[in-house]
DNA sequence: AAGAAGTTTGGACCGCCGGTCCAACTCCAA
DNA sequence: TTGGAGTTGGACCGGCGGTCCAAACTTCTT
């Protein structure tokens, strides 16, 4: 059968032109706007008033744009976190940069624990690997030392990261969190749980993450 | 506008009653065997032969279907964990129990870090609340040492789910390393890149998965 | 100056997805 | 025997990521 199809004519050429920098630029604005559900090839050629060609010609995939977009806001974090400090406090600032990065931006969160080797997560690899360096954490225990604080932050920072996309106010996260405790109570007579439920009220998803990377310090600095 | 369909006349009924678990089941073995971008609503229809109204009378959306499943596969490593041994050793032998786990279904490491508050996710916080309880961790500091652990372990299983994922013979995982280390090693003159690209090849991801796990026990009773 | 060659753009189109809806069917109690 | 309650299959819907191609624009050649 044949194409009877009759394409609209062209108007004029768009003033400002299209380039990987700025769809990225444009994705990250949509997936802070909307979310990462709210990420589509389309809402994204309505926010930059284009077609989907033109965002293929300069993009490979979805994929590559979640990938893209991720590392802009890694590496603005990696990137200020220097070496003129005690590499304890150094990584306490990274890990502390990523939380607080994945607070404004949840969807980063998400992404990260999705692709192991995408250049977002290989640069928190580098960053923490140089300052376990400066710690004087030996070649191979390193790796070890290394992989472990990594996993941790990026663990935390998929669970936070879900937390954060289902309550978006303070006051909402505070009904949640008794919601969630009187569940847990009512589901689970087990002490284990109905302590835990006791104190979910109190609970601070920042001073505990950074918590937990003092444990890990800890345990650095106690096998070395 | 009139409706002109004419539905196909139905057979008999299905010997095998649908129920959730048969679904759940079903799910788990769609899963394993074709990933979870191969877990689709038509897949499950066709691999249980019924239709799409069946399973959803039985099951809400698919969300819940995928936790259901990775309940299902992680209450059975939980459960296998008794209070007859150590608290540390029981600790690392519900680390193992989940690493191999996520091993042999790589599907589950991505839905633990999707949901923190899902059935089996709340499953590894009771079981490590409890094993730190007998291993004398007071209440206040069980939480941040919980979360610490939890949040290790559900990080380490997303990264290596996704690296599992991506290889699936011994042979492709060992090129697949000396590529990497390649590609690092050319992108980045770093000496700290250059160092763990030399240190690629001779990495095993369930020794180092086991010595994070120590690293964080370490720190829990040293600050105990 | 003019036209050829190459690049960027917009949108029609494709196959597939999760979820809804409802008529047909089975089963069981009265 | 019959009629309601519970179950089943599949048509249908809107929306998704990705491909393709001709029109429009730019740059280069002569």
């Amino acid at each position: 059968m044949m194409d009877m199809t009759i394409p609209t004519p062209r108007n004029t050429r768009r003033s400002d032109a299209l380039s990987r920098d700025r769809i990225v630029e444009a994705a990250v604005e949509v997936l802070d706007a909307t979310g990462e559900a709210g990420l589509t090839v389309r809402a994204l050629t309505a926010h930059l008033s284009t077609g989907r060609g033109a965002i293929y010609h300069h993009v490979a995939n979805k994929e590559g744009l979640l990938a893209a977009a991720a590392d802009d806001i890694v590496g603005r974090v990696t990137a200020g976190v220097g070496d003129d400090e005690d590499p304890e406090q150094a990584i306490r600032a990274l890990a502390l940069g990523i939380f607080d990065a994945i607070d404004a931006h949840p969807w980063v969160g998400t992404q990260l624990s999705r692709e192991p080797w995408q250049p977002a997560v290989f640069r928190i690899w580098k960053s923490v690997g140089s300052q376990l360096q400066r710690l004087g954490v030996p070649g191979p225990a390193r790796a070890d030392a290394g992989s472990a604080l990594v996993n941790y932050v990026l663990g935390a920072a998929a669970q936070y990261a879900a937390g954060a996309r289902r309550v978006t106010s303070d006051a909402d996260r505070k009904a949640y969190l008794e919601t969630l405790a009187a569940q847990w109570a009512q589901h689970d007579p087990d002490p284990v749980v109905q302590d835990a439920a006791s104190q979910l009220h109190e609970h601070d998803d920042r001073e505990q993450f950074l918590a937990g990377v003092d444990i890990f310090l800890t345990g650095i600095t106690a096998r070395r």
